[in-house]
This record gives C-alpha cells, sequence and structure tokens, in this order.
DNA sequence: GGTTCGATATATCGGTCCGATATATGCAAC
DNA sequence: GTTGCATATATCGGACCGATATATCGAACC
C-alpha cells in the first residue's frame, strides 16, 4: 500500500521523503499518518526494485536530500499495485482510499470494476452485520449493540457513496444518451432488490 | 489490542484459539478479521506473560484443544489496556471499536473520558480536512475530492454518533429510580426509530 | 465399507507497517 | 549566541497479516 502511494505522489512530482510524509499525512485526505519506519524501509525498496531512483542536483549544496523520481519501471509497478483487487481485510480500508487518491490513473472500466467489487464487499459484510443483529440483538450489552448498530449505518453510507461514484463513472463512460438512461434504471432496480 | 480483545472475550468464557477467531471475526461487529498469524502467537505470548492458563479438560479424549482461561493477572492487564488511551493513528480506529466492546468493564467516568478523547479527535481531524477541503490553492481531482468529502460527513456522523453515546453516559451516571424509568422509555423509542 | 469433502484446530514463515527514538541541519526569534 | 522548532534521514523491536502446512473430525455420497 505504501508503495502504491509513493509512487502516486512521486508521479506529480519528485520528491524526497520527508516531503512525502508530509503529503501523505497532510493532503492525502488525513485519514492515514505514516512513520518513518515505514517510509524509508519502503523508499530503499523501490530503489533496489529498480522503481525509483535518485535525483541528484548538483547546485543544491544545504543540507543531504534523498530526493527520488519513479523510473519507467516504477510506473509499470504503479498500475498493477492500483488495479490489483483487495483482500478486503481491515487493511484494506485504508488501501481502498489510497487507490482511489489515484483513481484517474485507471481506465474507467477498471474503474467500475474495483468500485463495484469495493461495493460488494461492503454489502456482504453489511448482511453480516444486519443478521448478527436481528438474530441475537439480545444477546449484546448497550455498547456492542451501539457499536453494531453504527457499523450498519455507516456501511450502508459507504454503500451508498461507491453507488454514487459507479453511477457517475458509468454516466461518464459512454455519453449516449439512451444506454445512460437504461443503464440508470438497471441500477435503479438492482439497488430496490438488495434494500 | 490483540490482547485486549482475547482477554475480553475469554473473560466471558474460557475457549481455544480456533473459538477466538471465530468470535473475534464473527461476532464482534465483523469489523476485524483476526489472521491465525496473529492468534496463535499471542496466546502463547499471553500465557507466557501469566495472564491466561491452559484448561485441562479430563474427559475429553478427542481431538486436541488448548483451552484457555483468564488468570487475576490478565484481568489487571485486560483493565490496564482497557482504559489505556489510544494513540490516534490509523490503527487506532480498529483499537477503539475493540475497547468499546468491553466497555462494560469500565467505570462510568472513564467510559466518558475516553469517548470524548476519541470525539475530541475526530473533531480535530473534521477540521484538518474541511481546512484542506475549503483551501483552494489545491485543486484535487474528482475521486481525492469525493473521497475527502466523504471522509467529512463520515467523521461528521462518528462525533454524532459519539456524543450520542456520552449523552447516554451522563444521563445514566447519576441513578434515579424516576430518572432510569424515564430513560429507559427513552432508549426504548429511540431504538424503535432506529430498527 | 470406503472415500471424499468441508469445518475444525494448531502452528509457523516472511513480510509490511508502526511507534519510538537517535541524530543531525537550517532558520528564525529572543 | 543560544534556544527552540521544523526539516531530514535512519534504525530497532514488535504487532499484525497473508499464505500455507498439517492433521482430525463428521457427514454426505457412492
Amino acid at each position: 500500500m505504501l508503495e502504491l502511494a509513493i509512487l502516486g505522489l512521486l508521479k506529480e512530482r519528485s520528491m524526497h521523503g520527508y516531503q512525502l510524509s508530509k503529503r501523505l499525512t497532510d493532503s492525502l485526505g488525513g485519514f492515514w499518518r505514516v512513520s518513518y519506519g515505514s517510509l524509508y524501509p519502503t523508499l530503499k525498496r523501490l530503489e533496489k526494485q529498480g522503481a525509483v531512483e535518485q535525483v541528484f542536483d548538483e547546485q543544491e549544496v544545504g543540507r543531504r536530500k534523498n530526493v527520488y523520481r519513479v523510473t519507467s519501471k516504477g510506473e509499470k509497478l504503479f498500475q498493477e499495485l492500483l488495479e490489483e483487487a483487495g483482500h478486503e481485510s481491515s487493511s484494506e480500508e485504508n488501501r481502498f482510499r489510497v487507490r482511489l487518491a489515484f483513481f484517474k490513473y485507471l481506465a474507467p472500466d477498471t474503474r467500475i470494476r474495483l468500485l463495484e467489487k469495493r461495493r460488494a464487499y461492503l454489502e456482504e459484510r453489511l448482511s453480516t452485520i444486519k443478521t448478527s443483529l436481528s438474530a441475537t440483538s439480545e444477546r449484546f450489552d448497550t455498547y456492542t449493540l451501539s457499536l453494531m448498530q453504527h457499523g450498519r449505518d455507516s456501511t450502508e453510507q459507504d454503500i451508498a457513496w461507491l453507488s454514487g461514484l459507479i453511477a457517475a463513472e458509468r454516466g461518464a463512460a459512454k455519453p449516449t444518451r439512451e444506454a445512460t438512461k437504461r443503464r440508470e434504471a438497471r441500477a435503479l432496480r438492482r439497488k430496490e432488490r438488495t434494500t
């Protein structure tokens, strides 16, 4: 995941480690605080793999900075990591967000595939939560119950958000007026079935 | 975090590793999928620390099972882990949820303190996101923008949820008989609305 | 009766990431 | 001039994950 994030940021502009950590912590939504214990080893790993390389600025005499640039090998790796379907785990929460932050580098149909995969996973999880809640709601204490209810509500909102993104993506993919209408109708029907 | 979750579940009932993994994956909200690569080493670590001990059931002759029970040392450790204020990182998302699942083992004022701390953190993050969003100097693409907007909305809803929990906690702090009845009536009505 | 298969159960390996910490340098304020 | 803060790189131990190996049990099927 860090490799993906680093490559994505370096694609936009060559940077050194500290700049990357700032961009990752501040700009990328603030949902992930990257540690140096991850960042610097990952940079070295990427360099060893030939995915990034150091840029040496001659006139810079001041303090030591390791500025990195993406190589063509790194571009390739970036695309692979970006398209890689996730493993649906807890760390996949962040992984998905990082991926979304670089979605502009993906083809529209790949974007739709990834969004739908994520939505399918959330829908599965939602139904699990709902089953858990309706089956044994008396067994849970107030806090666990509230936690699960909140989990259910959040998941529903995440799904709605994803559906919006998918719809927008479909609308932008083939701007044929008739096809769009048919697609939206299908999406609506599908939504009504699963709700 | 895993130590906390394991001790909390073992407090309720002595179990072996596989049962713990089921309970962690299924019952605890479904938001965390625990791997065996974490679970079994953690159990051994806890045993080494003297926080849990094996239970040997004599009549059981069948397949090998390592059933564990919490010791008094483990009870102490559990309380410490439960009260420990988090480090506000990305792994703290799960940590907070796990902690909440065992909130019943905490004193009301500790509960309020932890909830408020969490809320304060989320409010800080919310303001960061809002600042980022309103600063037009940095232009985000559609996806990053949507990600941040969704992050903002989700955070706002999390804060509202926490505020509800805090209010309920404050209301329950002084258990006057009449107040309790009124509160239960409110809770019931609230439950009926949300279900 | 045999076998196949999925759920149960424990264990370990390599790897990613985190949190803490150490160690410098540039810079501005006092 | 020195104090303090942001900048900048680096590493250590540890937590957790994903994959995989291994083995047992029960039920289902032929």
